[in-house]
DNA sequence: GTGGTCTAGACCACT
DNA sequence: GTGGTCTAGACCACG
């Protein structure tokens, strides 16, 4: 896992992230164990209190599920109801990067062009690992 | 203009980006005035530093132009070829957009129609003030 | 506001707690401000640390609302949807407590009497200020 | 038996509990045998020192009884007359629920109801096994 | 060993 | 002034 300390992204947000990516790409997936705190505060050269941070956020979407004194869980991707509240939210975000594309100059198919290689690189890995 | 106090995105982007918007839309366009820092800040209810903020970082993107004495203008598009840079930029954001379009259970075609639905939302307006 | 710093529960959970409990008695309604991070903690004697971790649980809750450099709000009771699965959440508990006040030998009335009593009781400062 | 892992109460408090409840329904009943440390840990797979912490806590409420060398029996409930004590401990936990209940936008008639389904849904078992 | 909570400080962006 | 984030330590309950 690596993560960019200069980011403006907060560390435990930028971890969160790299689980979640790493699970709708196969690497990782239900009920496999993920590094201790601790651990992964060691491997990243943070403090323990960022990672947990970042784990209670995780477990609290639902993503990882901790076991007291065993350590911490993948619980599997929630896809129980493809919330429509949720996609709208998405929708406004996608909309500024649409906005700051067109700025750019560029016109709907190459927009459209952008979004699929996007889509691909990230769901280029899965057939590997599903 | 409108603008959400309780937003996480700061008021002065906020400002940035609605008049981005109305660039793009056809609403303004090079050589028009922009209201005063003070009339704008009393419009919005905030204060004048934040309003300051936002145009002196507008400036800084070449988007607009104050003329002592006289006011702020619109400068126009700066950019006429696609800066690959900032497309990079953006296309880091539209990947975590993806992978929560992804997260949500939603496949290629539908992340495709829903990016298209947005550009087609944003342009809708466009051709009645271009 | 008061808390117990030898309770086993935590600090931050107390604090949201009372909030959500001057909320219902109507000590406190929409848009009403609270206190600052550091005032509160400085009035509680302890770090800002742990009422900032109970201010931003309340607002993931929606139960208040930030303002950046402005402070904190009520942002009011969530009563949009009445929902079955926290409902079936707190009949677990309850279940646990009822199964503890069969066990010390009283029976239904008696409970129904005693959650009477603790109904009253959090419903007995409402009508002075609602 | 069965307890969650993953639940956020401890397994021996879980354990303690499931004792409880069979007390109450009426399935364990003074004199009964239960099984020793190790078979229990070992049909729960969990560490024999959880069961140990369990059981000792029981027997420190004077539920069960061990009889070196023979095993561990049902002490009978203990208590014939309320403790007060105890009935307030019950009350601050009713009331968090309740509080819970009122901020889900439940009256008082449906607190009630709700506390009379469970407490039926507790006893229900009961005259079975009586 | 595990995660959860708390302290006491710091720096930052925003208003 | 505000809240958000992070560090570097500590103690605790649990298994």
């Amino acid at each position: 896992m690596e993560i960019d300390l200069k980011s403006s992204q907060p560390i435990y947000s930028q971890i969160g992230e790299q689980y979640k990516y790493m699970l709708i790409q196969g690497f990782l997936k239900k009920g496999d164990a993920i590094p201790s705190v601790r651990k992964l505060a060691l491997q990243l050269s943070i403090t323990p209190g960022t990672v947990a941070k970042a784990y209670s956020e995780l477990e609290r979407q639902g993503i990882i599920e901790t076991v007291r004194g065993k350590g911490t869980f993948i619980a599997g991707i929630p896809k129980d109801t493809p919330d429509k509240g949720e996609i709208l939210k998405v929708k406004e975000k996608l909309k500024k990067e649409c906005m700051e594309l067109i700025y750019l100059g560029l016109g709907k198919k190459e927009v459209l062009q952008i979004v699929e290689e996007v889509y691909d690189s990230i769901k280029k890995g899965e057939k590997a690992h599903a």
